[in-house]
RNA sequence: GGGGUUGUAGUAGAGUUGGUUACAACGCUGGCCUGUCACGCCGGAGGUCGCGGGUUCGAGUCCCGUCAACCCCGCCA
């Protein structure tokens, strides 16, 4: 008998149990194990869904082949599933309480000896991602596939009965300056011209909005010419999403009804109420606008009791606009000086000069400060950081933003280090009322903080029309960020509907009228043929899936992932081209050599 | 662009103050075995110590450079 072309699989590996008891199935896979004792020869056989032993008997002519399988052959089997007797049950495995005794065994491919055994946790990056096809054979990365797709479907549905259409914008489209480096991509039939990758579809989905379709969504590929990271890749994807007619808070009860929709079906858990959080606040109490709201220390504001305590650190910082604030490190032992030396370095890199310590120590308090701050400032310091009476106080003097920056970092660090934060859920809250622009000082102007289509909250429209430079940064966005467990989940906001405020925007941006009319020509032309006041938002689809998975690496949950060096190592890309392609293309080949 | 970690059989590792022929494991391979499931037992093969240079009588080991993977900063509207 032939398999594939005659007998058809009946069963997944992994799916078989004792409801097949006595049942003849036929089963196609791979060799995930072979044990083989002489006049009988054991087989895991491996499929999607998981393993499963099957029994062979090579003296039998429809078996034989069992003496040349070896690991990773792909084989068809016919054979009975019997329950396995008392003592020889294996706990340890899915179907462990069966086997099947197989009557005909056929190798459909034979393989290689691969170069890692398939599923072994300990073989480096580099060669999983070389032989990427293999690694994907290990159930644990099926895993992350899977649930990336459970949740694109469940995301699709729940658009789709809130309205939604889902509709697909160009990969060939227009290089947008502002932002990210593009990928470019020159034309054949144009010759010195370039498409570029979409960085988003977001001036797309905001001239679906100009055409009316009133809910659009998109599970989008992203492209950003940027450095990697771990969470990062240079292609990703969003699960975009823009609705017209709607305000800050019309986008956020939707996308909560979508949050939970995605725990409660993807995790069974239900999401309670989601708080809003001020930019402001969020920056001041967590130094980060992704605040971890499962790490319990907060920033605590002390400006107010070392204001003129004669230590010239903190009355100089405070006299020229800075601030002194502080974690409370909420642990009994006693932190050593080198440790807080070693954090110091840390947030050096944040800016932060240093790192002022109050300890206590029965009912004295020590602090490197001790001459400068007598032992009731230091006790009412101690008392207000740290009220429950115990625990170290970490103060940072700097101006806010450094101060806010390294102290959040300092609250990340220690929330690690010293087990702090309760992983067992997750913590969601809105970032809200972000600035809508911030001054680059390398650059000398203006940048937006989200992105330059950002409607600013009413009250501030003015302040931008005027264009009066000096209060730009008092401008609020009408801008939203969704964060979880400190990571950024999704951000969006209204756009602006009307070409003046646009150009409003454009010109705070340091952009000339001819700039903005280049770049963006056909976009704010767009803006004035009857634009509906429209909003929307983009998650981070592989953060999602990274989150619900509980993997801390990007490349898990995508099937075919590049190196920090924004390469592939299984098909060696990018790579050189025929040169005749260039030539269509009009491209000097680059010599290396040079 | 900058910083850090790592690099030794196919895989992941050990390798002492620099000193004979670079170790054991898993995998591979030949043989034996009808109840294993990390099968077992007996045997075998497998090495440009990432690459290049230097110091030295002698380098896996020390020094310099370089490459790659990973992590971080810059960057990611």
């Amino acid at each position: 008998m032939a398999f594939v072309s005659e007998l058809k699989r009946t069963h997944y590996c992994g799916d078989l149990g004792l409801d097949q008891k006595d049942d003849t199935v036929i089963l196609m896979g791979w060799v995930n194990n072979r044990r083989d004792h002489g006049g009988l020869v054991f087989v895991d056989l491996r499929d999607r869904e998981g393993l499963v032993q099957i029994v062979m008997d090579p003296a039998k002519s429809k078996t034989a082949v069992a003496k040349k399988v070896r690991n990773e052959f792909v084989i068809g089997i016919k054979g009975k599933v019997i329950a396995r007797p008392e003592g020889m049950i294996n706990d340890k495995m899915k179907t462990g309480a069966i086997e099947v005794e197989v009557e005909e065994c056929e190798i459909l491919a034979e393989a290689e000896t691969p170069p890692f055994v398939v599923g072994d946790p300990n073989v480096s990056e580099a060669v999983r991602l070389k032989y990427r096809y293999l690694s994907l054979r290990n159930p644990e990365l099926q895993r992350c596939l899977k649930l990336r797709h459970e949740v694109t479907k469940v995301v699709r549905d729940a658009l789709t009965e809130e309205g939604f259409w889902e509709v697909e914008t160009p990969i060939l489209y227009k290089s947008t300056p502002e932002g990210a480096r593009d990928y470019l991509v020159p034309s054949r039939v144009n010759q010195g011209d370039f498409y570029a990758l979409p960085q988003s579809p977001q001036t797309l989905k905001q001239l679906l909005m100009v055409g009316g379709l009133d809910r659009y969504f998109q599970i989008a590929r992203c492209f950003r010419d940027e450095d990697l990271r771990a969470d990062r890749q240079p292609e990703f994807s969003q699960i975009d999403l823009e609705m017209t007619f709607v305000d800050e808070d019309d986008v956020r009860a939707l996308n909560e009804r979508l949050l939970r929709t995605i725990w409660k079906k993807i995790k069974g858990v239900e999401v309670g109420d989601i708080p809003c959080i001020d930019y402001s606040e969020a920056m001041e109490k967590y130094g980060s606008d992704k605040p971890d709201l499962r790490n319990p220390m907060r920033i605590t504001e002390v400006s107010d009791l070392v204001k003129g305590c004669g230590f010239k650190v903190f009355d100089s910082t405070i006299d020229n606009g800075g601030v002194v604030r502080a974690l409370g490190l909420p642990v009994k032992e006693t932190i050593s000086r080198s440790q807080i030396d070693k954090w110091m370095k840390v947030i050096k890199s944040d800016g932060a000069g240093g790192i002022v310590w109050i300890k206590k120590d029965g009912d004295e308090y020590q602090s490197p400060v001790n001459k400068f701050l007598s032992q009731d400032l230091l006790a009412s310091i101690y008392e207000r950081v740290c009220p429950d009476g115990y625990g170290t106080v970490l103060m940072v003097s700097d101006s806010k933003a450094i101060v806010s920056r390294s102290l959040g970092t300092l609250r990340n660090l220690l929330g690690q280090q010293f087990n702090l934060v309760d992983e067992s859920q997750d913590v969601f809250c809105w970032v809200v009322n972000f600035p809508l622009l911030d001054y680059d000082d390398k650059e000398k102007r203006w940048v937006a903080c989200h992105h330059p289509f950002t409607m600013p909250k009413d009250e501030h429209v003015e302040i931008l029309k005027s264009g009066q430079s000096t209060e730009l940064g008092q401008v609020q966005a009408k801008a939203y960020d969704l964060v979880c467990n400190g990571n950024e989940l999704a951000g969006g906001s209204i756009r602006i509907h009307n070409q003046k405020v646009q150009s409003a925007m454009f010109k705070a941006l340091g952009l000339t009228e001819e700039q903005a009319k280049y770049k963006f020509g056909y976009f704010v032309e767009a803006l004035t043929y009857g634009t509906p006041p429209h909003g929307g938002i983009a998650w981070g689809l592989d953060r999602l899936v990274m989150i619900l998975a509980g993997t801390d690496a990007i490349r898990d949950v995508i099937a075919f992932p590049k190196t920090a060096k924004a390469q592939d190592l299984m098909a060696d890309s990018p790579s050189q081209v025929d040169p005749h392609q260039l030539l269509e293309l009009a491209i000097k080949p680059l010599d290396k050599k040079q």
